[in-house]
DNA sequence: CAGACCAGGTGAACGCTGTCAACATTGGAG
DNA sequence: CTCCAATGTTGACAGCGTTCACCTGGTCTG
């Protein structure tokens, strides 16, 4: 319980602490001083392990989109089986987790993606969210469960979907009640019909964020 | 020149001075003092028209909003004719339009569309760009240029997809070339196969800033 | 074992910000 | 002509990010 002078891991409990008043009050009303105030450490003792405020909150986006990878993991592990159900059910299921993702942690995907971090993990083919989408994309593909012709540029199209829908959720523009119809529609959009038509809505891929 | 005590018209020339400081610097990086300072009126007056630097902003914003609805009306005006052709040309030029508001107004787009200004404009149904799309939608299925039995939740997918791709330019995510390639793989998506093959690329959507 | 080193902490200060309350100015309505 | 309401100014306040000079104390060396 004692004080010591030197914290010892002050990096990490600042990026902790910086983390959950993100994830409730937004990253535009995060302050350097109040987080250096709830770990009783001096203001200006963040300059020994970030170049500014700026660094700190970059450092926090990588844990909103750690967070992000690790529900869609789970999602992958969920329905890792090698038949075209479960390539389906995993293609459904990584949308709805990035976009409960944006839902329920509407802060985070905005700092995760706004301007003060998305700069910094691009290229997208490096981050694990779109290889994931990617890889599930080409099992689709193997199982024929894509409608014919339509494989160039179709990462991209379907990503950006998916982003665009979540940044939607995340605007308020579109209620959470929209998502399954959007992937309702993506899937008409994409998939051949009929092919597999028992929805997996049992999983729930909402998860904690990771450190 | 003379300088009199009362503007005359602040209001407006505080949100004139605000857009081109937003579209230079970004909506962060303007201040309400150094917006007055340029207009040489002290920090306070703003007080007088907004109820604080946000409803500047959002001010700013209204305008983002109206020169992308005026950068798709213009499209709409080029490609008016009422045929098969048109309605596609007028799909896919709303997309590029939309596309390009996002890339060479990158600022103001972040603005209009960001947490500060994003719920100042829902419902989206209400806003220009928005029934714009559904119109065009509603035009090519007129046409029976869409694919059958996609219709059910297209116009929130499509916007999703442009907006999406929109905000992965923004970000710096995906380069400005992959917009044709976008565009591309969303008609393959949704349009018949071959019912208008003709590109109408040779028309830019580019133009001014509104008010 | 003494002592220097240096990563990592402190405290005060600077300039900037948004915001407010009290006061000044003035064009135009009565 | 007078007065008022709209609109501008002044001065101040608290809080912010950031910097600089300085302090602490565990560790490694002579």
């Amino acid at each position: 319980m004692s004080r010591t002078y030197h914290h010892g891991a002050l990096a990490e409990a600042m990026v902790e602490q910086a983390l959950t008043e993100v994830r409730v009050r937004g990253a535009d009303q995060v302050s350097l001083r109040g987080i250096a105030q709830a770990l009783e450490v001096s203001p200006s003792a963040a300059y020994n392990h970030f170049p500014d405020k700026e660094g700190l909150l970059q450092a926090v986006g990588a844990c909103g989109l750690a967070a992000l990878d690790e529900r869609m993991a789970r999602v992958l592990a969920a329905h890792s089986s090698d038949t075209a159900a479960a390539a389906r059910a995993r293609f459904l299921g990584l949308g709805r987790a990035y976009l409960a993702f944006a839902v329920d942690e509407t802060h985070l995907f905005q700092l995760t993606f706004g301007p003060i971090c998305a700069p910094k993990h691009v290229p997208p083919e490096e981050a694990g969210p779109y290889r994931k989408l990617v890889a599930s994309l080409e099992d689709l593909d193997r199982w024929e469960l894509l409608k014919p012709g339509i494989r160039p540029g179709l990462d991209l199209t379907v990503w950006a979907a998916t982003h665009g829908m979540a940044t939607l959720l995340v605007e308020g523009a579109v209620p959470s009640e929209g998502v399954e119809g959007f992937l309702e529609s993506l899937s008409r959009l994409v998939l051949v019909e009929g092919a597999v038509q028992a929805d997996p809505l049992t999983f729930d891929p909402s998860g904690e964020v990771a450190r």
